[in-house]
DNA sequence: GTTGAAATGCTGTGTAC
DNA sequence: GTACACAGCATTTCAAC
């Protein structure tokens, strides 16, 4: 009795599921049984399971930070000493400007993405929150410019 | 007569129904009407609107890549010669395993993620796309360790 | 912004194959 | 997996306020 099955397996038809979903997570499953040739029950039966078995996490809407005055989108680099990296990664995940925080291969780093109404307000975050917090030794802070492709962690 | 309207006024009720369609994008309008306190109808046309002016762009399924056998997530700084970065970063664009690429403030640098079924597909991308494209002078790899936050570029 | 109403469509559940 | 049926909801689109 495996409970934390960690792969599962999917067929194409899960795979055109997701795909559609990924395009407009509030088609009905009536119109995706037309899409993908099963019926309305089979489709709902899959999706039911894809969510039970952790392969769809949740639906989501997509915002474009622009249209509601949030102008700066930055990618920061920070490295911390060994002994503070899950102290400093718990206070960056609890900052509302911080939208994404991974731990990287390399010098006990951290890659974090944040989204700031304007330059200002980004070097505040810097100033008062990212430099006084425990252990870090270096940050690196990148603007976007222009976004060539955001698909959100979703390979097809 | 003005069509191209980059910045959207939206109120807290707006904010509300955002929120909500990011926790849950299949939520009904009648739900989502219970939660914000407002008519269906109200609800359903400020969604009309902000979908119109482009706030929300779509609403996607979040998938968990791991779930599906993609076990390799890494993050790129790809530095480009100038005159190439327009010609490389539509090549990398086309790439599957490539899920959002960014133009950042440097030296020319690409700021890329992809997901790799393992470690060996990632270095044969490496070796056969990505240092054989024109104009690239530096790439910088770091491997995913553990995810702290992932909220996609949604800041509340 | 609101309510109400009518037509249509969708979902959840059950049956049988 | 399919098909069918049925009740209960949801959506769309009116009109009237």
């Amino acid at each position: 009795m495996e409970e934390n099955i960690s792969h599962v397996q999917i067929d194409d038809i899960d795979r055109s599921i997701i795909q559609l979903l990924n395009k407009n997570a509030r088609i009905s499953y009536t119109d995706l049984a037309k899409e993908v040739g099963l019926s309305r029950v089979a489709v709902q039966a899959r999706i039911n399971a894809l969510m039970e078995h952790g392969v769809i996490e949740r639906f989501a809407a997509v915002i474009n930070p622009e249209k509601i005055g949030i102008h700066v989108s930055a990618f920061f680099n920070v490295e911390v000493s060994p002994a503070h990296l899950h102290e400093a990664a718990a206070l960056l995940a609890e900052e509302q400007v911080v939208t994404s925080l991974y731990h990287m291969t390399g010098p006990s780093k951290l890659h974090m993405h944040a989204l700031f109404i304007n330059h200002q307000e980004m070097e505040q975050f810097m100033k008062e929150k990212l430099y006084k917090m425990p252990g870090i030794t270096s940050v690196e802070c990148q603007v976007l410019i222009n976004r060539y492709k955001s698909r959100m962690g979703m390979r097809l």
